[in-house]
DNA sequence: AAGTCCACCTGTAAGC
DNA sequence: TGCTTACAGGTGGACT
């Protein structure tokens, strides 16, 4: 899924439903979901009980606070929604969120947490990439140090993302997709983003001088950000949380887009294979 | 040691 | 109609 745009969107949705609830009971109905293995007893022993104190975004993971119980400290469940988890909130008047789960086509559903308010939160997962791993606070700081930047940060400049982006030979398009450089890009953005910056996805990161910096920063900024305001990109399984499709995708400009017209230039666009992955671009405009 | 490949899964679409 | 293949928004561990 989900690259940041998608993943904020659901943290928006998911945040109001969440905060400040308990957690009444988890049941683990996929045990692959849970990241590190596991046991889905101790997982959902784990968490019952425990109050959400704040639900958060760092590049594609979302973030749900636990605070302290008892003799528990307060601890992190990470979620990654990978290609296609998706969640979706049941109200009190659906116990286990049946009529919903049928509602959304929510045929995978891998994990449930009801809560004190008689909402039920339903994690659905068709090919189970995604899923969840409960941290402590110390593990997950440990894991955040390893994540690069958050790229909408009122305080990323261009300069910043330079820097990020500067060292070694890689393409500039996998060196975009590499979370310890700047955290949230994925295949649909890094592909937009060096489509608004006139750079070639080969090009090598030793090569872009300031002034590309200049445009890439930019032209991510501003993909990400109008993205966002649309509630994502919608072209095969991500939703939002209320089931809704994101509407970015009417706006791409390059991805998925091979053998049609660039909006710039009017040159065919085309699709190459980088480390495995489409990247899409204008042959004609981006050099 | 940075950069690339591949497995992890299921579903869908295209080609024959 | 069916079968086979390629590919899909991500990530991390195993390679070179």
């Amino acid at each position: 899924m989900p690259e940041l745009p998608e993943v904020e969107t659901i943290r928006r949705d998911l945040a109001p439903a969440l905060e400040g609830k308990a957690i009444a009971s988890v049941r683990i109905r996929k045990p692959d979901i849970l990241m590190d293995g596991d046991c889905p007893r101790q997982f959902a022993s784990s968490l019952h009980g425990r109050r959400i104190s704040s639900v958060e975004r760092r590049g594609k993971n979302l973030l749900i606070h636990l605070a302290s119980l008892g003799r528990m400290q307060a601890a992190v469940l990470q979620v990654q929604v990978r290609m296609t988890g998706r969640f979706a909130v049941a109200p009190d008047s659906d116990p286990g969120g049946r009529l919903l789960a049928e509602r959304l086509k929510f045929r995978h559903v891998a994990a449930q947490f009801e809560l004190d308010d008689g909402r039920t939160v339903l994690y659905d997962d068709v090919r189970r990439l995604g899923g969840f791993r409960l941290l402590t606070t110390e593990a997950w700081q440990a894991k955040e140090r390893e994540l690069g930047s958050e790229p909408l940060e009122a305080n990323y400049t261009a300069r910043a993302l330079a820097r990020d982006l500067a060292h070694g030979r890689a393409p500039i398009k996998n060196a975009l997709l590499d979370q310890r450089r700047v955290a949230g890009v994925g295949n649909i953005y890094a592909s937009e983003a060096l489509h608004r910056a006139r750079l070639d996805p080969t090009r090598a990161c030793d090569t872009l001088d300031e002034m590309d910096m200049r445009r890439l920063h930019r032209g991510l900024r501003a993909v990400l950000s109008e993205a966002l305001r649309e509630a994502g990109t919608t072209l095969r399984d991500y939703r939002t949380v209320n089931g809704s499709s994101g509407k970015y995708q009417d706006r791409l400009r390059v991805y998925d887009r091979e053998g049609e017209r660039c909006p710039r230039c009017g040159t065919t666009i085309r699709r190459v294979l980088q480390a495995g992955r489409s990247s899409f671009f204008c042959p004609g405009c981006q050099i």
